[in-house]
DNA sequence: CTGAAAGCGCTTACAG
DNA sequence: CTGAAAGCGCTTACAG
């Protein structure tokens, strides 16, 4: 009967050799691949002894499904591609957290790779991941132009959720923060202290190095930050003054370079709002050169809440973005695409300010 | 000829309808599937002609080839498969990233999974990855001894290397920094800066909250730190007392209040050597609550150069571990495992000290 | 409740 | 240089 080989060493060789096959548990439990398949997997109907005899079977050969085999028949992988801006980032890396853990209890695999903020990079990404037949995907875009081939992936069109960030005309379900409001809040928070003289350190990869005016196709968390900023300025009546907002790559050196520059003109800013982790410390860099004392001397507030944030002198007051919740609801979204719905659903989260130490009256010199 | 569909609104039906295969390619170009493939992939004689035509082909039917079935065929995915204890922690994205950069020059991709350094979570990470065929595995054990599932991973062998801690018989390759060197180096500055009371702040998760004596199953680089760190005492003769000695969960509150017990002791240390950036964190935090100086009244010297770790004032002195070559040394003994070599590679990488501004002399009262 | 057969989409020998 | 055929390891209808 045994065909696939022959002779006498074969248990042998079964360990030593090649994996088992789903054909090899099925000999060794005298049944017929398909209903091993089924008392493997759950499915279908088995009596409770050939189930067991199945088990025993495939634990003996130490019989592990190929997945690549399954997925080809079944046309599902249970796989989400994931491709984010920069996987060294923490707010990525807690986003990613949240995104493996809520797939996990639906039974999907994350797999993850990063566009590094290039649309090359992005472009190459989301072919690897379509090739790999994932099942979903969810995207931070480069950019919010440069789209087409995030509305043309193909297939029979592969399910997708951006997060974070979201392209020109939405054409693609995104889940996000409502940056405009948050930003706008921070301002009037620094208002509201007294200040009258307010800077800007906004990151962005749309730049080489720093610049004082906006940069081409920056992403829509930038653009809505700059915009709920420039809002709450006008409604308050607080003057806008070009030479404290810079846009900075986000690289520490660079930042602090380009808030060394803010921090130079004269009048300087009173306080500055920083849109991201190594704005924020290149702010704390640029103020130990230059002798500042932070909440004293010149106010801060930045977004995201990083551990260190709260453990630095003074404790930083932030804008803690819903981390968690956007990759819970990103994956929550896109699994009920994944099963079929078809309405558009775009998700905007509310931030919270978390007022520390970073920001005191204005100094008035 | 057509035998799939038929009729007269296959275009149609080949844009809105299923993905294009390699045959509706070939149809398109006149040829056989072989003849596609081998078009395609780039492999085997084909005319310029006939390459074009192809090429041609599949650009007009959008044709992605299916992994799946590639990897089926041919044995292999191109495809790493990565296991970290905490996809969260900066050092381990750091070296992912080098592990992606490293990898991608070679065309294979990176699955990254997490195993919170739970051995249950790190045996199903396991088998997800030997399930979707990975080529080849990168793994930081959760534990040194409970190895089992890392020993015997089924398949005719899928080669594996381990990434920043070992296993006890040290049975499979592995990629680390000299930890042992590194804290006793570490130690050796302290007491060249003239400190006779010196404690360690050790992050394992080997224990739920804090304790003082070694938990039992701990990671070889944490063992090997506190070896390292307790060789050094006994060279310069310096004693060593239990209870500034703290073993932490690598959680920030649990290790503030690890760092508390060290500082309430009396007396109390006049430096601490921090095993990860939690507990440099946690310490800091403890110090701000107890309104001691770093650098003055208490120094601290921790591993892992985090990008705030220049940035606090007083700059933290480090042991900056090679994270990026450590990464890339992995993927590089990895590739050459895949590729048959059988000689068992494991290297030590030397960790640098760079000395910063929180190592002052001891305060003596 | 179980099995025989077909087929997922490729690539790999083998012929020509 | 090109093609016909087999086969990777499963699961899915379809019979019985």
């Amino acid at each position: 009967m045994s065909i696939r080989t022959g002779t006498s060493m074969d248990k042998e060789r079964d360990q030593t050799d090649k994996a088992a096959r789903l054909i090899d548990v099925a000999r060794l439990a005298n049944v017929s691949r398909a209903t091993a398949a089924r008392a493997l997997g759950g499915y279908g109907l088995v009596t409770d002894a050939t189930r067991e005899r199945v088990a025993a079977a495939a634990t003996a050969l130490n019989y592990r499904v190929n997945e690549l085999a399954r997925s080809m028949r079944s046309g599902r992988t249970l796989t989400i591609g994931v491709i984010v801006a920069d996987i060294t980032n923490s707010f990525f890396t807690s986003a990613i957290r949240a995104i493996i853990e809520t797939a996990a209890t639906a039974g999907y695999q994350i797999l993850v790779l990063n566009s590094d903020d290039d649309i090359r990079r992005e472009r190459e990404a989301l072919r690897v991941l379509l090739e790999k037949r994932v099942d979903g995907l969810i995207v931070v875009p480069a950019s919010p132009r440069e789209t087409d081939h995030l509305l043309a992936r193909g297939e029979p069109d592969v399910p997708i959720v951006l997060l974070d960030r979201y392209i020109d005309p939405p054409e693609i379900d995104f889940v996000t923060t409502d940056d405009f409001e948050a930003a706008r809040a921070a301002i009037r928070l620094l208002a509201d202290r007294g200040h009258r003289r307010i800077g800007m350190l906004v990151a962005t990869a749309a730049v080489a190095s720093h610049s004082t005016k906006q940069p081409k196709g920056v992403v829509t968390t930038v653009s809505n930050r700059v915009d709920g900023a420039i809002a709450a300025l006008k409604e308050l009546d607080i003057p806008y003054n070009r030479d404290w907002h810079r846009y900075s790559r986000t690289n520490l050196a660079i930042a602090k370079a380009a808030a060394i520059k803010i921090l130079q003109t004269s009048p300087r800013p009173t306080a500055v709002l920083a849109t991201n982790e190594e704005m924020a410390l290149g702010f704390v860099a640029a103020c130990g050169e230059l002798d500042l004392s932070i909440g004293d001397d010149v106010s801060l507030i930045s977004f995201d809440d990083t551990p260190w944030a709260s453990v630095f002198r003074p404790a930083l007051s932030v804008v803690q973005r819903p981390v968690y919740a956007l990759g819970e609801a990103a994956v929550t979204v896109l699994l009920s695409k994944i099963a079929g719905d078809k309405t558009v659903q775009s998700i905007k989260l509310p931030a919270v300010l978390i007022d520390r130490n970073s920001v005191g009256p204005p100094k008035t010199r």
